[in-house]
RNA sequence: GCGGAUGUGGCGGAAUGGCAGACGCGCUAGCCUUAGGAGCUAGUGUCCUCGACGUGGGGGUUCAAGUCCCUUCAUCCGCACCA
């Protein structure tokens, strides 16, 4: 078969028929496929899209043919950092190489035959779409869930810009090697942490990957604890946040982040210069870093005191970088006696170690005693299981109003403003008489302008735009600026499979009953490195507009799969510098796509992924070779034989039984060794069944190889006469009555061990096949007399004799 | 450091607690062909035969463990400004 040939011819038939065109009018039925849309970031499509989207459209070819009305459609996430930095090394504009790069890409991805409805395509870059983006943003704003606050950023001063994270290699920027430090800017953030309690909650309601929904929760972070307040002697007062209340009476020291800011107010003169150094010493770590339990302990004392409310005691106020700002309060009681950090702490600063707890059975175990156990040294608490300790001590400082019970979550808010250019322009102007407006939402898109200048010099590139930056303020007409930072580029991904459906629709982001209908995301396909950040966003925005009334549903995508990663034929990630990178390009060219498509999808466990390997592929086109030469060659029989005929349509339909429910669970390596089962029982019965049969088997296979291997399926199903396309046909249906046997065959295992095999009738019931079993001539040999105390029948399979 | 995973023949990988290694690669042999890097058929976990041993290591639960529990080792991924 000339598989170029036959794939441009299927291609150009099914974009002329408009084959893959989702009817809107049939949403009732639909069945909505959806990929990780592609970062255009190179010029060609690698084989990790390859991976995604081959076998993935491979899943909605299956579900088209029994019954569903699918949408599968497809577009690009095209703003972003690599492009912006690529223009900074090269001078080519942002603009330019990511649309050159889609055009390339589109048309790989034509080629590769998937059916993807070209007329929902969407990119994220251009204005039609982050009109909408601007738009999301407006509605936050007014909803209350977009606020500004400072918060730090990577800062380079020798580059004098902004770094992103990954721009940081071992604290040093990665350009120019000068160490970086955190900066505080003053951003744009959104309030996810409002639906913390409800996107922990609604994970019990997805059909996700165990492992993902964890790692949500774990990101989430919820802890139940409590808040205590302490007052320092300048009267200031603060909170921290402990799930430990019950070891109150322990404090002998608090720590409050180097970044809070209490600490330059309460700071003593003799202890300025030392607070200060260490906060320039705490700007230089990574979180990671700071949080490493392996690091030795460092702070530095303030030289302020506070009061500990439960007891009136006076306890020093130290900075620690072990406190992180972001997290709870930005401030820790330090108990040494009770917790593994503190201990450390105490220990290296010389602080006192007082004991609030011991063991249940009253023993005094070492410290840190980190267990529960109960209290001593507390007042009228001694005496107090913790549980009930915790309950009691907050209870007081509730009544106190000193604090009081209080659940904390580890998930920070959403910092959405990027110092950078490439990104949908924040929609908000800076008023020096109103502050902060938002754009009116006539006046989107807030289009982004072309000509700035990518120079980093410690300004956005939008800030030195002036005819961009320039504008009046839509409240009281006096001359003001604009947001000069763009938005995260996970806001324009956090949406955008709510403009699929709806992608031309220039008045409205979505047309929100059409969206309902359309809604949710049957199946969403892409890499588990988005299962904290994407797929949170995404879920928290649906939620978000669904509070708006914008749309009616709770969650964007019911049911979800992880592919997993190819790596390179040395069992590493691929990489340009490792120079292990595999062009799927050169595989197509000379395979075909499909061969290709049907290779990904049997040499690889899908979700598992594993290490790229040049041999298996040869064989996967054999096989196809193989399934043509049997489909197409005339079926003789030279002698009709029964027991030929039952094990052909036993394996026919046993083969779409397993098949169906291997496809539907992307099980896909199992459904091809299925497929191949199928053809080889086709091999060897060939001849010695009729023609119809034989025929019929044929037919039957095409269809289910159809959504694997479309181009070829198509081609092999009009050669047999078929007038349509067989996409259009149905996918077959297992005749469970040719399923079943007359005798099975049983191991026969005696202490646990196989000494025989027997055939038993297939109706036979256990003490049935026990008897059998027994009258075996070599179990009876194996018994060698041995009383048979217990016999285990597990149907089916086998039959334990225990002795 | 925290969080998530993985570990099975020479290789990719299969196994609702029920005959470990489906299917394929590779390898071996036979057939076929003027020819084969084509095709068809058979064999192929390890060890010395009966048999024994085998799912990273060690322990446990069970009639039965790759699968469940405990422990240990190794490797990989994510950690909030890469997308």
């Amino acid at each position: 078969m000339d598989y170029k040939a036959i794939e441009q011819k299927w291609n150009k038939i099914w974009q002329d028929k408009n084959l893959y065109a989702f009817d809107k009018s049939k949403a009732d039925k639909k069945y909505y496929v959806l990929e990780m849309f592609s970062y255009p970031s190179g010029a060609n499509l690698h084989l990790g899209h390859w991976y995604n989207y081959g076998p993935t459209d491979s899943f909605a070819r299956f579900k088209r043919m029994q019954g569903y009305k699918v949408f599968q459609p497809m577009g690009f996430d095209a703003f972003g950092l690599p492009a912006e930095n690529y223009a900074i090394k090269t001078g080519i504009h942002p603009k330019d190489s990511t649309m050159k790069n889609i055009a390339t890409m589109e048309k790989q991805l034509k080629n590769m035959g998937a059916m993807f409805d070209w007329n929902a395509e969407i990119y994220t870059c251009a204005p039609e779409y982050y009109k909408w983006t601007q738009w999301l943003f407006l509605q936050l704003y007014k909803k209350g869930l977009a606020y500004q606050k400072l918060s730090p950023v990577n800062w380079c001063s020798s580059c004098n810009t902004v770094i992103a994270n990954e721009q940081v290699v071992d604290g040093k920027c990665e350009r120019c090697g000068t160490q970086i430090v955190r900066k505080e800017m003053t951003q744009w953030f959104f309030k996810i942490t409002d639906y913390a309690e409800e996107l922990l909650r609604d994970l019990d309601k997805i059909d996700w990957p165990e492992k993902t929904k964890l790692m949500q929760r774990n990101w989430i972070g919820r802890s139940e604890g409590g808040e205590v307040e302490f007052t320092l002697e300048s009267g200031d007062v603060f909170r921290v946040f402990t799930t430990r209340a019950d070891t109150l009476y322990g404090v002998s020291y608090v720590v409050l982040a180097p970044e809070h800011p209490l600490v330059d107010k309460i700071t003593t003169p003799e202890q300025k210069a030392a607070v200060e150094a260490y906060k320039s010493e705490t700007a230089k770590a990574s979180d990671i870093d700071r949080l490493s339990t392996a690091k030795e302990k460092t702070g530095c004392f303030t030289g302020a005191y506070c009061i500990n409310p439960v007891n009136g005691e006076k306890v020093p106020v130290w900075i620690a970088d072990y406190c992180l700002a972001t997290y709870g309060t930005g401030a820790v009681m330090g108990v040494p006696a009770h917790d593994t950090r503190d201990f450390e702490f105490a220990k290296k600063f010389g602080l006192p170690v007082k004991r609030v707890v011991k063991s249940a059975d009253g023993k005094n175990d070492e410290l840190p005693y980190v267990e529960y156990g109960v209290n001593v040294n507390s007042a009228e608490f001694d005496g107090m299981k913790t549980a009930d300790a915790k309950r009691a001590i907050l209870k007081k400082l509730e009544k106190a109003g000193k604090g009081g019970v209080k659940v904390n979550y580890r998930l920070r808010d959403w910092s959405v403003s990027r110092q950078r250019y490439w990104g949908a322009p924040i929609p908000v102007i800076h008023c020096p008489h109103c502050g902060a407006v938002p754009v009116p939402e006539k006046d989107l898109p807030v289009e982004l302008p072309y000509n700035v200048n990518f120079t980093p010099d410690g300004k956005s590139p939008l800030g030195k735009c002036e005819e961009f930056m320039n504008v009046t303020c839509p409240v009281c007409g006096a001359p003001a600026k604009r947001d000069a930072d763009t938005l995260d580029t996970f806001v324009c991904s956090s949406w955008y499979y709510l403009r699929y459906p709806d992608a031309k629709n220039a008045e409205k982001p979505f047309d929100g009953e059409f969206i309902d209908k359309m809604l949710p995301v049957d199946k969403y396909v892409g890499g588990a490195e988005h299962a904290c950040m994407h797929l949170l966003y995404s879920r928290f925005i649906t939620k978000a507009l669904r509070d708006m009334g914008y749309i009616h549903f709770d969650e964007p995508f019911k049911s979800l799969v992880h592919q997993g990663v190819i790596l390179g034929p040395d069992g590493t990630r691929m990489s340009k510098s490792k120079g292990n990178i595999i062009n799927p390009d050169k595989y197509v060219d000379e395979y075909g796509s499909d061969t290709f498509r049907m290779y990904l999808m049997f040499g690889f466990s899908y979700m598992e992924g594993g290490p790229w390997s040049d041999d298996g592929i040869k064989s996967v086109s054999k096989f196809l070779d193989r399934v043509e030469r049997m489909v197409l060659k005339d079926h003789p029989a030279e002698k009709v034989d029964k027991a030929a005929e039952k094990e052909l349509a036993y394996a026919l339909n046993y083969c779409i039984k397993c098949v169906t429910a291997d496809m539907e669970a992307f099980s896909f390596n199992t459904a091809i060794a299925r497929i191949m089962e199928l053809v080889n029982t086709m091999y060897k019965t060939d001849g010695k069944v009729s023609p119809a049969l034989m025929e019929e088997t044929s037919d039957t296979l095409i269809k289910i190889l159809a959504p694997i291997v479309p181009h070829i399926a198509e081609e092999l199903y009009s050669l047999k006469g078929g007038k349509d396309s067989v996409f259009n046909a149905s996918y077959p249906v297992c005749d469970e009555s040719k399923l079943v046997k007359d005798e099975i065959e049983l191991a026969v295992q005696i202490n646990s061990r196989v000494k025989a095999k027997i055939n038993v009738p297939s109706s036979a019931d256990n003490a049935e096949i026990e008897k059998i079993a027994l009258s075996d001539p070599k179990v009876i040999e194996a018994l060698a007399g041995a009383a048979v105390k217990k016999a285990i029948v597990i149907k089916g399979r086998l039959i334990n004799l225990v002795v």
